[in-house]
DNA sequence: GCCAACGTTGGC
DNA sequence: GCCAACGTTGGC
């Protein structure tokens, strides 16, 4: 099993979208690194759900996936934010995953607690000017991050 | 294949 | 709203 960190901005959808869903697609993913890893995705993987483009940002819970990747179909869907005038039902050249909700951490991790913690040095989230909306996670970065709750 | 221009991300 | 950093596009 593996460990991936996934950003969402929750204006568009939250770790609380997730909760009252139960399940939902991931998709949207439009960068072809965030892709490549989303396609290493397997079922029973956990992710840390990431609030981006928010106040203040942070990791909000955990999330699982439990699906296969599968042809993100969003892409070929001229009424979606996803579409991608390149993409045809030929050619699906995004992935998916299916995410089921874990839980919901009882307060934001945020980015700066991130910043100040020993050994995520690595972690890709805290590179800078890095923009990866997928992202592997460590089993070490997993505990750090989650004994720090 | 190079690289300038442009668009996007995302913290601040 | 700003802007640094990055990814993509497209002319050459």
């Amino acid at each position: 099993m593996a460990y991936w960190l996934m950003k969402s901005e929750p204006d568009t959808f939250s770790i609380s979208d997730l909760e009252r869903l139960g399940q939902a697609p991931w998709d949207g993913v439009r960068n072809y690194q965030a892709r490549n890893f989303m396609r290493e995705m397997q079922p029973g993987d956990e992710f840390l759900f990431y609030h981006s483009s928010c106040q203040p940002p942070g990791v909000a819970g955990i999330g699982r996936v439990v699906s296969e990747p599968y042809p993100d179909r969003t892409a070929i869907d001229p009424d979606s934010p996803y579409h991608d005038p390149k993409a045809s039902i030929e050619r699906l050249p995004w992935t998916a995953v299916d995410v089921a909700f874990q839980r919901k951490f009882p307060h934001l991790l945020t980015l700066a607690d991130l910043r100040s913690l020993n050994g995520l040095e690595a972690l890709a989230l805290l590179q800078r000017g890095s923009r990866l909306s997928v992202m592997p996670v460590t089993t070490q970065q997993w505990q750090i991050i989650l004994a720090a709750m």
